[in-house]
RNA sequence: GGCGGCGUAGCCAAGUGGUAAGGCAGAGGUCUGCAAAACCUCUAUUCAGCGGUUCAAAUCCGCUCGCCGCCUCCA
C-alpha cells in the first residue's frame, strides 16, 4: 500500500505523490527564539521527525528544512527587558533548543536557516510582490493586500467574510483591509534594522518562511508542516506570499500536528501551565516522552498529565523488560535468521510468534503509511511482546528456533526504533536507569537491600519464612519489590 | 456568530462499510514456602443519543446533546 497522509488543504488523506520521484522535500515551521522550548514544541518535533524518518526508510531521498526565527517583535521585547542586544536573546536560545533537541532523540534537518541569514532574499520577495501590486508601502511598512489573492484562506476553508464575523475590531489607519498583514516593519528608534527600499526596518513573521523555504527547496515543493495553531495566519500568508510571487501552487501536502493540553486544558503561557521540554526530561526517561507522544495520532489532541506519563513509563519497562529477556535468552548463541521455518516443527505460541515476527516489519509500514499512524504500530509492538513473553514462559531453555525467530524480532524491532525511536537503549542499561532512578528518591542505599536480600536468603535456606518475609515486608514499605528466580533473588523499585 | 474537529471499557487509545487492536489499572487461575515477575482467562452484544441509507454502520447521511480548537501571538 502507497503511503496516505491527511492533507490540511483538502482535509482528506490523500495518496503521497510527490513533485519529483524518489525525493521528497518538506519544510517545517520552527520556533521563534525567544524562550525555552516546550512539551507542544517536543511533540512537534518529534512528529516531523519521525516522519522525515520514516520517508527516509521507505526509500525517499529528503531534503528537511527547519527554521529558527531569530529577530520578531517577542525577541526585541526580551532583549529590551534584559537589556541586552537581540542577538544575544536569539542565539542564546537556538543553543537552548538545539540541546532540547538532542536531548529528545531527534535527527538533525537537512538544513536549518535562520531569517536573518535570508534578509536579502526576504527583500527580494516583498520587493516582487510590491511590484506585481500584491503588496503596498504605507510609510516605512509594507502590507500585503490580502483581497487581491482569490484563493487567500484556501488552507482553512473560509472567506474573508468568515474571519471578520467574530474579530475584533481593530483598526490600522495604514492598512487597506483590516486582514492585510506586514511584510516589512519600519523600525522604531533603537530596534534592530535592515535597509531595504522602503527604508530600516525587519521581516514581518510570515515572509522568512516563504522565503526560505523556496529558496532551499524550490518554488513547489512536498510538505510543509506545523502545529495546528499555525494553519491560520501563518500558514495561508505563507501560500499568499508565494504564490502570489510565483503564480505556481506553493506547497502539495499541509501536514499539521495536533496540540498538547495539560491536564485537558490548554497549555498557555497566562495559565501558567506550561512545562518545558527541559522539566519533563528531568523528570522522565526521552524514551518515556516519545512513547507518550506516539501513543496517539500525530493530528490528535493529546493530553499531557502525571497519569498519562505514569502509564507510558509503565508500558517502557513493559517493553525493556522483555527486550531484556530476549537479550538474556539470545546471549552468546549464534542465531540462524535464515532458516526460521526448517526442522522440528513449532508449536502453538512458536507459530503465532513466528508469524508475527515474519509480518512485523509489513505491518509497521502498514500502521505508518496510513497518515503515519504510530499508535497502531505501537499496538502491533506490544501485540507481539506478548506473544514473546508467552513463548519464553513455556520453556525454562528457549529451543533453537525460538532462538532464531527472536534474533529476528530483535533485528527488526532495532530497524522500527530507527524510526521511532524508542526500544533503541540497552534494555538492561534502561532498566538499570530506571532503578537508579527511582533508587535515588528513597531513603535506602542498594548496599542495605544487597545486604537484606542476603540474609533473607539465609534464613530461606533455613526455612526461616518468618524472617524472610519479614525483611521482604521492609522492603516492600520501602518500594523495594523483590522477585525470586532459579537464579536467585533480584529487586526492583517500584 | 462563522469555520473546523472530537465524543470507542475505570483511564489512555487504534479502528472510516463486513461484525470492536493495543496499553494502563482491576479480578480469578498457573507458578511460588508465601509473594513478586511472567503467562493464561475474564473485564465494551457494543462505539454520546435519536432517526435514516444498506444484505451489512463505531464507520455513510440527518438531527439532538456534550466537549474542544481556530477566527488575536502561539507547536
Amino acid at each position: 500500500m502507497p503511503l496516505r497522509v491527511f492533507n490540511t488543504l483538502s482535509g482528506r488523506k490523500e495518496a503521497f505523490v510527490p513533485v519529483t520521484p524518489g525525493k521528497v522535500k518538506m519544510y517545517v515551521c520552527g520556533v521563534t527564539v525567544y524562550d525555552h522550548t516546550h512539551i507542544g514544541h517536543a511533540r512537534a518535533n518529534v512528529v516531523f521527525d519521525i516522519i522525515f524518518r520514516y520517508l527516509q526508510w521507505i526509500g525517499y531521498e529528503v531534503t528537511y528544512v527547519r527554521n529558527y526565527t531569530d529577530i520578531d517583535d517577542k525577541i526585541i521585547n526580551r532583549a529590551n527587558k534584559e537589556g541586552v542586544p537581540f542577538r544575544e536573546i536569539s542565539e542564546r536560545f537556538i543553543r537552548e533548543f538545539d540541546l532540547d533537541m538532542k536531548a529528545l532523540g531527534l535527527e538533525l534537518p537537512t538544513c536549518q536557516p535562520r531569517a536573518t541569514e535570508h534578509i536579502a532574499d526576504i527583500i527580494r520577495l516583498v520587493d516582487t510582490l510590491v511590484e506585481k501590486g500584491m503588496a503596498y508601502q504605507a510609510g516605512g511598512d509594507v502590507y500585503y493586500c490580502v483581497e487581491k489573492f482569490d484563493s487567500y484562506l484556501k488552507l482553512s476553508r473560509r472567506t474573508l467574510e468568515d474571519m471578520q464575523a467574530g474579530a475584533r475590531i481593530e483598526v490600522d489607519e495604514r492598512k487597506r483591509h483590516p486582514m492585510d498583514f506586514a511584510l516589512w516593519k519600519e523600525a522604531k528608534p533603537g530596534e534592530p534594522f535592515w535597509e531595504s527600499p522602503w527604508g530600516k526596518g525587519r521581516p514581518g513573521w510570515h515572509i522568512e518562511c516563504s522565503a526560505m523555504s523556496m529558496k532551499f527547496l524550490g518554488e513547489t515543493f512536498d510538505i510543509h508542516g506545523g502545529g495546528k495553531d499555525l494553519v491560520f495566519p501563518h500558514h495561508e500568508n505563507e501560500i499568499a506570499q508565494a504564490e502570489a510571487a510565483t503564480g505556481r501552487q506553493f506547497v502539495k501536502y499541509w501536514l499539521h500536528n495536533g496540540f498538547v493540553n495539560i491536564n485537558s486544558e490548554k497549555m498557555s503561557k497566562s495559565l501558567g501551565n506550561f512545562f518545558t521540554i527541559k522539566e519533563v526530561l528531568s523528570r522522565y526517561d526521552c524514551e518515556v516522552l516519545r512513547l507518550f507522544l506516539l501513543s496517539a495520532h500525530y493530528r490528535s489532541p493529546l493530553d499531557f498529565s502525571d497519569q498519562n506519563m505514569a502509564e507510558a513509563a509503565s508500558g517502557m519497562e513493559r517493553i525493556y523488560g522483555t527486550l531484556a529477556r530476549i537479550d538474556e535468552a539470545l546471549a552468546g548463541k549464534q542465531a540462524e535468521t535464515s532458516s526460521l521455518s526448517d526442522g522440528n516443527p513449532l508449536n502453538e505460541s512458536e507459530s503465532e510468534l513466528l508469524e508475527k515476527t515474519e509480518s512485523l516489519l509489513d505491518r509497521f509500514k502498514e500502521a505508518m503509511d496510513d497518515d503515519f499512524n504510530t499508535a497502531l504500530a505501537l499496538g502491533n509492538v506490544f501485540d507481539i511482546l506478548r506473544c514473546i513473553n508467552k513463548v519464553l514462559g513455556e520453556s525454562s531453555v528457549p529451543s533453537e528456533k525460538t532462538v532464531s525467530i527472536l534474533a529476528h524480532f530483535r533485528s527488526d524491532i532495532r530497524e522500527i526504533g530507527k524510526i521511532i525511536g524508542i526500544g533503541i537503549s540497552v534494555p538492561s542499561a534502561y532498566l538499570e536507569k530506571i532503578r537508579g532512578d527511582r533508587l535515588n528518591r528513597l531513603e535506602i542505599t542498594e548496599e542495605e537491600i544487597i545486604k537484606l536480600i542476603e540474609e533473607r536468603a539465609s534464613a530461606r535456606k533455613t526455612r526461616d519464612f518468618r524472617r524472610s518475609d519479614e525483611i521482604r515486608d521492609l522492603l516492600i514499605a520501602k518500594n523495594i519489590i523483590l522477585l525470586d528466580s532459579a537464579q536467585g533473588t533480584s529487586w526492583k523499585v517500584k
